[in-house]
DNA sequence: ATTCCATAATACCTTAAAGGTATCAATAAT
DNA sequence: ATTATTGATACCTTTAAGGTATTATGGAAT
């Protein structure tokens, strides 16, 4: 038997017409009645009750049918899987990640990437946790490293860190952790409509700190935030987790042990997808990512 | 693409080797690659990553093993499905009844059946319920149409009848339904082995009339017992149902309508069949079964 | 490093079977 | 009774599956 015969069956089943049927399957009609009995010899089992005039199923030709179809059906499902999972290891993966990003934790996983998937090119994004969302959202990025909270129901997201806030100052400056020296200084941030919810954390950290800040310069990234507070344009409050990646950088990081706002960094990507190359992503990154946390601690 | 190439494929993916997979194959090795070629071709999708000296999966070629074996696995189904189909609409139909059966009932359904399955051959026996019960978890019958209870987890029973009991006497003969009465006849029954719950339901039946019956002469089926009613031999107790099977022969029916002892007709049969002509079957006689129940309201 | 073996790929031929054409036979409608 | 329709049959053509011989190449042994 080969699945040609089960389209036969299923185009004759459906026209109940075997001239008619041919006609569909582009051949003639001679070949396609030697199939069905070919068919119905090899199950051992008539499949249709034909005179010259009437083509009717018979009971057996019934079930056939319905199991045919669920069958063909199967097999474009597994085609079109497989393709997915062929896209996903040899195509495009692109991956999004906010500024603060550990830059060697994810070069440590693009290693490991070319190594399990060869043909697979990477393609790497730095963008606001919005623009992310929007890029998943529309399929534009296979995966992203943002910041909580997304609110997306099509996201699939898992808890990477939470990120507490620390105060940076160039050396050298003497600085003080009160309401009345802080609310003095000129603040150094993120644009407020490039990432509000960040930007909303902050505010809250400020707040129980007694103060408000004065941002007097805005960056669209972390690493421009931190050469304007080095070259002493003013002071930043910034997640703590930045203080490993610029260990050149003339700063000098304080935590707030006492204030309990952090900000979370989640991985971010579509649900529902069937994706080697992102289940690989995820895991690598977690234990990197994880192994730089122990080495922090 | 046709079935060729998925087995084509299952056999080269479990053995990961051209050459021995075309030996279990029974063809030589260059067909071999070539259908698989072909296969990748028609996917787009490259299911082996090969050298001269080595076979492996890719991803996609992991996954599409998986949905080759189900799909596989879903066609054999499908054709053991069709050929027991084909069994049930074309093959024999073995059909036990015990010996009080409507006969006219029966024949009704095999009319019916014959015209809906004009290939099924239909086969009949009378036999005791505890015989039928084997054979029907034997598979030996089909179906059964016997009295309750029915003691087994391989049958599925349903109900057609409840049936009274009644006295038959030969025309002419004077009775009273009293104890004293009826403690001095002489019976006619069943022997005891030969049904034992229905005899416990006929005990039941008299010890609430009073009297236990003195069983002189024993048969094994319904038409017997009335005969030998008819010549005088002796009385009987039967169930009512019978009274318009034998219209032709001297009897007089007297139902004891304040005894509520009744024995139950079911129809059983095995469990988890799909056979369609028993289906038919259970239609058609619960239908011609109930136009007689009315006929005789 | 060289040789040898194992094994998949390639080229080309053979054969089986799928598909086509012409025709027949049977049935239902007129 | 006649005709049109339609599945079956017979026979031919073409496609593609399968086979044989050979090559190329990667890994193992020397």
């Amino acid at each position: 038997m080969e699945l040609r015969h089960l389209l036969y069956f299923k185009a004759v089943a459906e026209l109940l017409h075997f001239s008619k049927a041919a006609v569909q399957l582009h051949i003639s009609q001679p070949p396609l009645t030697r199939q069905i009995k070919e068919l119905e010899k090899e199950l051992g089992v008539l499949l249709f009750r034909r005179n010259n005039k009437r083509v009717e199923l018979t009971e057996a030709g019934t079930y056939f049918l319905k199991e045919c179809d669920t069958l063909i059906r199967q097999l474009e499902r597994s085609k079109q899987l497989v393709k997915q999972i062929h896209e996903s290891t040899s195509g495009e993966f692109k991956i999004g990640y906010i500024s603060s990003t550990p830059k060697t934790a994810l070069a440590n996983v693009l290693k490991a990437l070319r190594q399990r998937y060869p043909l697979l090119k990477t393609r790497l994004y730095e963008a606001s946790t919005s623009k992310q969302i929007k890029a998943l959202e529309e399929g534009k990025l296979d995966v992203g490293i943002i910041r909580a909270p997304i609110h997306s129901v099509q996201l699939h997201i898992e808890s990477l860190d939470l990120d507490k806030f620390a105060l940076v100052c160039p050396v050298n400056m003497p600085y003080e952790l009160n309401a009345a020296w802080l609310k003095e200084q000129t603040f150094i941030s993120y644009n407020s409509n490039y990432a509000p919810d960040y930007h909303n954390k902050l505010l809250d950290c400020c707040n129980r700190l007694g103060f408000y800040p004065e941002i007097m310069h805005e960056c669209n990234n972390m690493h421009s935030i931190l050469c304007m507070v080095e070259n002493e344009l003013g002071i930043a409050l910034v997640p703590v987790s930045v203080k490993d990646q610029y260990p050149y950088l003339k700063l000098v990081f304080t935590e707030f042990s006492n204030i309990h706002v952090s900000t979370e960094i989640v991985l971010a990507h579509h649900q529902h997808t069937i994706h080697p190359a992102l289940n690989y992503f995820k895991q690598m990154y977690n234990s990197f990512y994880n192994k730089n946390i122990d080495r922090l601690v």
